[in-house]
Parts: C-alpha cells; structure tokens; sequence
DNA sequence: CTCGTGACTCTTG
DNA sequence: ACAAGAGCCACGA
C-alpha cells in the first residue's frame, strides 16, 4: 500500500489502532508492517501525537518493540500504562509489558 | 533546497 | 537489562 499524503496514512493508521481489542497491545512497528510501510514506525508515532488524551482512538494500546511505553518528548502525562493496566494487561518489574502474551495477533 | 526534529527500531557490546 | 549508534522518513522552518 504506497500512500501519498498524511491524511490517507493518518486514517489508515486511527483505523488499525481501532482494531486492536481490548486487553491487546500492538508495536508502532507492528502498525506500520500492517499497513504495508515497515519503515514508517516513527509517523505511526506522529500520527499518534496528534490525537488528544481523550481521543476514542485508543492510542494507549500502541507500545514500542521492546514492550514498554514510549515517553513523550514534552514530557506530557499520558497516564498510558494506567488504562493499560485498568483492561487487565501487566507490566513487569522493569515497566515492560510480555509481548508473548499481550500482543495483538491480526 | 538544506536542517533539525521526533509516541521508532535494530544491532552491538 | 541497559546504552549507544546508525538508519529511518515526513514535515516545518
């Protein structure tokens, strides 16, 4: 899928993030290989930074590839692994959450 | 056009 | 487990 503009690939990304079920988490990778553009993990990102704390895009189901939670660059609360943990995903000692058991299988 | 900037990922040590 | 470095690519100044 060879997306030309941000519009497109922001819709595409808001789509897939809402597929992901509750008590699921997926990678920004794991996003971007979905839609066909395995590079483009960091716009999932951005995509992602646009959309309010309140959004009903569920955002907070998104991790990096080792697991744990991405700090945002201005430091802004997010309280994501707080509604992960309120749908019953467990973090680790060392804040990571166990792919092996948590990751979304499309 | 060039540069800096990210909710990133992979490889090393 | 942790840290550093390289690679990545759209976007705005």
């Amino acid at each position: 899928m060879a997306l030309i503009n941000r519009e497109e690939f922001n819709s595409a990304v808001y789509q897939t993030v809402l597929e992901i079920p509750k008590g699921k988490v997926a990678t920004y990778g794991q996003i971007a290989k979905l839609l066909g553009l395995p590079t483009y993990s960091r716009q999932v990102g951005s995509a992602l930074t646009k959309l309010a704390i309140e959004s009903r895009i569920p955002w907070y189901r998104v991790v990096n590839s080792q697991g744990k939670v991405y700090p945002r660059h201005n430091g802004q609360p997010s309280f994501q692994r707080e509604r992960l943990e309120a749908e019953g995903i467990e973090f680790t000692k060392t804040e990571k959450i166990s792919l092996k058991k948590f990751q979304w299988q499309p």
